[in-house]
DNA sequence: ACTATTGGAGAGCTATACTATCCATGTCAA
DNA sequence: TTGACATGGATAGTATAGCTCTCCAATAGT
C-alpha cells in the first residue's frame, strides 16, 4: 500500500507519517523507485503503537523512538527491556530539597531490603520512587502509611503482568506484551484506581442522586 | 516575608512566582502598598504543592489552577472532589476507532456492573477507562485477562487510599489529602510497581551478575 | 499525455511553561 | 537624605514538543 492508505487504515494524517519516519518512529517502506515506496501491515501496527503510547501513555517521541529500537533488535533481552528500557517511561523531574531526597532514598533502600527485591543496580527505578516520596514529604503529607500497601499491590499486579508478558508464544512477543502492558498498564491502574476510589469515597460519605451503575460512551 | 525570601524559601525563581501569580495558582499576597506584597508561609506551602503536581504529578497549569480553586473553596466537599475535580488528573487523549471504543465502554460497565460499584453519573472516569481497554485491542493485545486482576488491586489500594483522607482531622485536609493522594498516589504506584515487575523479572528469566539489592541517590 | 500522488526536505505553526526586560514606586543602609 | 537595590505589574521574548504546510522533481495510473 502507498502513503494514503497507510494514512487511512491507521487513522494517522500523512504529514504526520512523514514526521514519524523522519523521527525513526517508523521504518522506512521499501523503495520501488526513487520517489515511490511501498507499506505494510506492520507499518499499520507500528502506526497505532505509537499512537497509543502517545495518546494513553504520554511517552515523547524521544522515549517512544528508544523503546521501539529495543523492541525491533533481533533477539531482545526480556528482562533487560523491563529492566532498562521501561524505567525511562516513569520518569518524573527532580524538584525536591537534596536533604529530603537523600532520606527518601534510605526509605527505597530499607523497603527494597524488607521486601527482599532483586534489582540491577541501576538507579532508574529506586530515583523514582524516592522522588515521589520526597514529594509527598514536600507537600507536609506522609506517605510511611500508605507505602507498604501500594508495594503489596504493586507485588501481586506485577506477578500478573509478568504472567501476562510470559504467555506470549516467542520472545519479539514477550517483549511486545511487555512494553504495552507496562505502560498502558499503568493508565489502566490509574484510572481503575480512581473509579474505586470514587466508589470508596460514595459508600463513606454517603450516595448521592445522581449515582449509577453504567452509561454509555455518551 | 517579600517575594525574595518566598522564592529562596520554596525553590522556585521570582519570575516564575510571577507567573504563577498571573495564572492564579497562588494567592496574591498581601498589599502593603501599591507595589509592595507580603508573604507568608502559606504561600510557601502553596508553592511546594504547585511544583510538586507539576513535576511528579505532570499536570499542566491549567488542571492544578482548577484544582486548587476546589481546594480553596470555604467549605470544601471531599467526594465532590474525588468524584469530578480528580477525573482530570487522568485523563487521556482520545485516538481509537469508535466501534472499538463502543466496545470497551460495554466491558467496563460490565465491570461496574460485576463490582457493584457506585458512581456518579458523570462520564469522566468510565470514559478514561474504556479508552486504556480500547488501546489494548488496538494493538493487538487483549487485556482482559488483566483487567479483574488490576480491578482487585484499584479496590484494595483505593480502600487505603480513603482511609488516608479519613485520617485528616479537618474537611480542608481530607481535600488536601485527596488531590495529594489521588495525583502522588498515581506515580507512586506506577514507580513501585515497575521495581515489582523487575523483581519478578528476575526470578523468572534469572538473576544476573548486576543485581543487588541497595544503592544510593548518586 | 495529463492529472494526482509520492518521497523527501525545510520552514512554519500552536501550545505550554517559563524567562527577560521595563518602569514607576518603595525600602533600607550609610 | 540620598543612592543602590528590590518590588509589583505589565509586556514581550524564549525553548521545547509535536505536529502541519509548502515546495519540488519524479512517478503512477488512466
Amino acid at each position: 500500500m502507498r502513503i494514503a492508505e497507510l494514512s487511512q487504515k491507521a487513522g494517522v494524517p500523512v504529514p504526520t507519517i512523514k514526521y514519524y519516519l523522519r523521527e525513526g518512529l517508523l521504518p522506512a517502506g521499501e523503495l520501488t523507485s526513487p520517489n515511490q515506496a511501498r507499506y505494510d501491515d506492520r507499518h499499520v501496527q507500528r502506526l497505532r503503537l505509537v499512537r497509543v503510547l502517545l495518546d494513553v501513555g504520554r511517552l515523547p517521541i524521544a522515549t517512544i523512538r528508544d523503546l521501539l529500537t529495543k523492541l525491533d533488535e533481533p533477539d531482545p533481552d526480556v528482562h533487560e527491556v523491563l529492566g532498562r528500557a521501561l524505567p525511562a517511561t516513569t520518569g518524573v523531574r527532580e524538584s525536591s530539597d537534596p536533604a529530603v531526597l537523600v532520606a527518601a532514598h534510605e526509605r527505597v533502600n530499607t523497603l527494597i531490603a524488607q521486601r527482599g527485591w532483586l534489582l540491577s543496580g541501576d538507579a532508574g527505578t529506586r530515583q523514582a520512587v524516592a522522588e515521589v516520596i520526597a514529594a509527598f514529604q514536600q507537600v507536609g503529607t506522609d506517605a510511611e502509611g500508605l507505602l507498604e500497601h501500594y508495594a503489596d499491590a504493586a507485588e501481586r499486579i506485577a506477578v500478573h503482568d509478568l504472567g501476562f508478558v510470559a504467555r506470549a508464544s516467542d520472545n519479539e512477543g514477550k517483549v511486545h506484551a511487555a512494553v504495552v502492558g507496562a505502560v498502558l498498564g499503568n493508565s489502566l491502574l490509574a484510572a481503575l484506581r480512581r473509579m474505586a476510589q470514587e466508589h470508596e469515597s460514595a459508600k463513606m460519605f454517603g450516595i448521592r442522586d445522581d449515582t449509577c451503575q453504567a452509561a454509555g460512551p455518551d
